[in-house]
DNA sequence: GACAATTAGTTACAGTTGAAACTATCACGA
DNA sequence: TCGTGATAGTTTCAACTGTAACTAATTGTC
């Protein structure tokens, strides 16, 4: 039997972690540096934006952040006036919470510069290879589907 | 002009962001609990393995790590006697890398269980979707290209 | 050949991260 | 209603990471 071989440069797994940490950190570079925003807040407003009123875990599972980056992410927001959390009717252990008026605004500025380096990326790709790789992404997404323990 | 809307769920950073964790995480504990190895070491040996000889910087250049992380992934590596450093010839600055045979046999330990994930990501999908994959990464890699500082 | 500018690699420090422990609250059964 | 176990979220502590400063060696350039 023949050594096996690898070839990192092909290597699947290898090749979609250097493309995702490129685009992460281009975008990640275009909201910090003018609101002073991390990845994790940025996605604890995108998702609070979307649907307002979740708890801090259920931020979490739709984030795919550990619920203490959540935890320290909710804070930072609040210490900067743009999160409010109030405590769940029924439920004393359970936040709602919402965006302040400041995180509806960040929210406003930094969609269209998010969507334009989605379009950026996606003019490398004809109309049916972006088909292709939506596709695909929604297959290989559920297919590792209940892995990431958001514990 | 109505707001614009980003959806995160759908959003292509993000979804290429949460899968690339997932696979990495998810490899990353088959060997980091059997060779106690982080991801940054299994690289150095991957590549080294791949083409024995480089020197910390050209490591770097193909592992898309920055000089520091690789310093450290080899001087941990070496505590272990899984490398050897020798000096380069012409250029005392430069270090000489290869694998140990310690290191050449995990690297044939590893490759296989890597080549497993691999193949139980692919399964999800069909031979030309595989195509259409490797040809759509190609592109994005090519698209988001020299933007990696590997300084 | 001597000195400024580059390059290879390491170290130090400060900020970030995650696992585990902790607090507070809730749910449920006896 | 008391006690046990689960759940929501926070805090702690130790390990990890990145930036910047550093040492050592090399390459000009004059």
């Amino acid at each position: 039997m023949p050594e096996q071989r690898l070839q990192l440069e092909r290597f699947l797994p290898y090749r979609l972690s250097v493309l995702a940490n490129r685009v992460s950190t281009a975008i990640a570079a275009s909201y910090s540096e003018r609101f002073g925003l991390s990845i994790a807040e940025w996605r604890v407003i995108a998702v609070l934006a979307e649907t307002p009123g979740l708890s801090a875990g259920e931020v979490a599972d739709r984030t795919a952040m550990d619920k203490v980056a959540v935890s320290r992410a909710v804070s930072s927001l609040l210490r900067a006036r743009r999160l409010r959390r109030r405590t769940a009717a029924g439920d004393r252990r359970r936040s709602v919470l919402t965006l302040s008026p400041a995180g509806e605004e960040i929210y406003a500025e930094v969609v269209p510069l998010a969507l334009d380096h989605q379009r950026g990326l996606l003019a490398a790709l004809s109309a049916t290879d972006r088909a292709h790789l939506e596709r695909i992404l929604d297959r290989l997404l559920a297919q590792t589907g209940r892995e990431t323990p958001t514990a």
